[in-house]
DNA sequence: CCGATATGACTGTCATACAATCCTACGAAA
DNA sequence: TTTCGTAGGATTGTATGACAGTCATATCGG
């Protein structure tokens, strides 16, 4: 009566994807805003006029709307009646609470990872911290920020909350403003290897708590970190 | 030459908003429509032809869609390619790492309040539990709602965390499908008045972690009784 | 130098159009 | 009768053009 009657020959193993390719045009136009802004090509408070975007991107207004509608519940851009897009700003004290949030969040992704993720999960997550920190020797920022999304990727993974994965990619999506325009404060990427390690360890252990603590602590030192370089890009800009 | 001369007359009293209402047509849009998704007009998996929700909301197709792209961002529905937008069900997985993350974002919520908020907001709080006790007597399922909204209303506002506040909005708007298509558990109301009782009190004490344990407590409470109502559903469905 | 006005740029919204795709139902063949 | 294929309708995906309303700026007269 219908499809789906591949035959049972080879062994696929579980994964199968690619199978239906039908991605909306309009996808291709929000990554391709939304990388723009991540890469520092629009400066924050920066206006992106419709028609710049229509000529940017080569699609039609009508797409680009419907493109700035999601980037503009993503919290990427605002939009001022009767002036249209700018680029999101964000102030020490939205970064705080962004930070915040984080906290608990990965916190409650490392207690979930303990307590769910299978071998094969705290093996990839072991992995991506390995290659995690080849990347940070690397002076390509794109290199480390993938190497890092990765191993998120895979707490994440284990973690096996939906919701969680959503809400951690949208607050890193709304900070990422600050990665570009911030090349990180230098001692830190050693420090922060340093409380990876732990955190990993503790995750590897099976020891929650310890995992928790080692991720909110991990947070509350990065967000001092971005905190900071905010403040002084605030007091340099005003 | 044009209006917005009121005469300073009388004393405006610090707020003054709604001075602009440049409200744009798209979000009553979208408020209508995530509206009548919360209301139960639309059940769960139910297809949203374009074309009907420019009947029912008497715009043109063009507002339609960029009000979808805004709700498929919020979850409240989902987008198949070629077919459309349908109401986005909630399975009990997903409901229960909706919940466990909801709990964090509570827990960290009060422990904020505790710390931060200013008199004025805990008597703020202390007024709308007293509303929202004599609220849960009454039938009319929507003055509960409000009432309970204006109630975690007080306690983000007290925890003056914009991103926290945001997100918690996000994750009920995408339960509020639960609440539309099951009426409480009936005993429930009562023991949910207790938990929010040690949790008001803990806050007026000014007990931050005893808050957080409340919260935490009457979180994972609730997501047993919406689990419970979903796994029936979903068996009755099946 | 200052204020009023004209002008242009941009958004907000609509109507229309057409190709691509999906679904269904009907009809043809085995 | 069952299966298969196909035609047609329904719906989305995307583009185009249009026009009113509004904001910002430049211009012009005092």
């Amino acid at each position: 009566m219908d499809d789906r009657v591949v035959k049972p020959s080879a062994a696929f193993e579980h994964d199968f994807k690619v199978a239906r390719l039908a991605a909306p045009l309009r996808h291709s136009v929000v990554d391709s805003i939304r990388n723009a802004i991540a890469v520092g090509r629009f400066k924050v408070g920066e206006r992106l006029p419709e028609r710049g975007l229509c000529e940017m991107t080569g699609v039609s207004r009508t797409l680009v709307r419907e493109a700035l509608r999601q980037l503009e519940s993503e919290g990427l851009i605002t939009v001022v009646p009767h002036r249209g897009p700018v680029v999101a700003g964000v102030t020490p004290e939205q970064a705080e609470g962004i930070y915040q949030v984080r906290a608990q969040l990965e916190g409650l992704a490392c207690e979930l990872f303990v307590a769910k993720a299978t071998d094969a999960m705290r093996k990839a997550l072991k992995d991506a911290y390995k290659q995690l920190k080849s990347a940070m020797m690397s002076n390509d920022p794109s290199i480390r920020v993938n190497a890092k999304n990765r191993f998120y990727q895979c707490l994440i993974e284990g973690a096996g909350n939906e919701a969680l994965g959503q809400t951690l990619h949208l607050l890193n999506s709304r900070i990422t403003v600050l990665r570009a325009t911030s090349l990180q404060v230098p001692g830190r990427v050693k420090v922060s290897l340093r409380e990876l390690n732990d955190l990993v360890e503790a995750l590897m252990a099976g020891d929650g708590p310890a995992a928790r603590a080692a991720a909110v602590h991990h947070v509350a030192m990065a967000a001092e970190a971005a905190i900071d370089i905010l403040r002084r890009e605030q007091a340099a800009g005003a």
